[in-house]
DNA sequence: TGACGTGAGTGACCTTGATCACAACTGTAA
DNA sequence: TTACAGTTGTGATCAAGGTCACTCACGTCA
């Protein structure tokens, strides 16, 4: 089956086949039934905005395939990147829960599919079926953990290295249980890593010069090779 | 009744009648009578630590009387103060739902009183009333929406100026909905707005200069008059 | 009354990173 | 191939704040 954009369509986009601790698995059989019959699927191009910081809180969506960007921006246009969520995150699940507007804008960095379930019938399946409840809160309070180490690391790194030493070790911690090395396919622009670490694309490009010139890190084409994890740490610091 | 530290005890601190959309507000009566049992309540002079980072959850702290800070710090001792409590806030909720360590220290800024009501008793009693626990995800989301804001600021907002511009317009937009002007009394030290804002103690102090001189703010004692507010929001401008 | 501690104001200096301005490099489409 | 847009590397400049080092003001306590 192919989709738009040179994509398969997942034909049973389950987020449980994607991640195991997922909100919405091990339900029981009615939930499961229910959760299926108010969902609905879709496929994004790179580049597709789910939602809009601001808006009204339309449903969230479960990342099935992709990656995607989270993002705040003032009115003068400066940036953040607040997350990079990829596949069994659940984006929006705040705006929805609370009514408020979306807080951040998410946008597909590369083609990919999501389930989307609208407002209305998540509160009206989240009333009839209070375990799940207790589930979303428990998903509430991580997203709240995340927000508060981006607090940390824009309150406490002052330094643009520093930051960018704790991103670094961020991706290679995720990606490389499997040997010492660490090696991260590199698929950010230097300015959406400023934007990350809220600081300059120049700034950016200066700190991989830096980086690679103290034998810290290492580039072989998108692949980035951290060389000395200790000294990141060391720079860290936090 | 004297309590210690020259505070009265509040006979029935409940918190409803602190404020009215409370997290433990207008219950069914079999819930709120098992609330009743597996609170505690305990007064606490000024600086005395509720709970610090790090530390494995023993509960939520639900404030009746005084103010606190909660703060985070980096390990070479640098310290920003992320939110200021006061009567009626629930503190430590996210580290007992998600079970993490408190990701903040709560240290009281003066003689207070708190209900106490440990972690094992608040789950069971969220098991137990379903209808809670969606209220509960209802205030993370609050607590993530504020969390939301400061990395905003952190992010977004680039110089001191800005961030005490907006800093100041928070303290006059809770106060002083009663006249225009915009009072407020000033309990903080320089010191402490610096960790609030993420700057040094001097910049606070110069920054109070500065406004002073440009007619933003004026002091009288230790009370803080609002003196042009567009020129303020203009500052701030995110 | 004086000693002491804490908080506040202010000047001098100096580091850091933002800004500007190019040049070099990449891939893609014509 | 050329053309072009998007990305990256790097130097020169500059202003904003952090840091340091004081002094002053105001309390409390002995």
């Amino acid at each position: 089956m192919r989709a738009p954009y040179g994509l398969n369509i997942l034909d049973n986009c389950l987020t449980c086949s994607v991640r195991e601790e997922h909100l919405f698995c091990n339900l029981s059989v009615h939930a499961g039934q229910r959760l299926n019959e108010i969902k609905s699927t879709a496929v994004y191009p790179k580049g597709a905005m789910l939602f809009i910081e601001g808006q009204q809180p339309r449903g969230v969506f479960v990342l099935c395939a992709g990656k995607a960007k989270l993002s705040t921006s003032s009115r003068e246009g400066k940036t953040i990147i607040t997350k990079l969520s990829d596949a069994g995150d659940v984006l929006g699940l705040n705006a929805v829960i609370s009514n408020h507007p979306y807080e951040v804008t998410a946008e597909m960095m590369e083609p990919g599919q999501a389930n989307f379930i609208p407002r209305e019938s998540l509160v009206q399946f989240l009333k009839d079926h209070g375990e799940v409840a207790l589930r979303v809160a428990e998903q509430l309070s991580r997203n709240y953990f995340t927000a508060y180490d981006e607090i940390r690391t824009l309150g406490l790194a002052t330094s643009p290295s520093e930051k960018f030493a704790k991103l670094l070790l961020s991706w290679s911690t995720k990606t490389a249980q499997n040997d010492g090395a660490g090696q991260v396919k590199l698929t950010l622009t230097h300015e959406e890593i400023a934007e990350i670490i809220g600081t300059t694309r120049e700034t950016v490009s200066r700190l991989f010069s830096e980086f690679k010139k103290k034998q810290l890190l290492q580039l072989k084409g998108s692949t980035l090779i951290i060389r000395n994890r200790p000294a990141l740490e060391k720079i860290v610091q936090s």
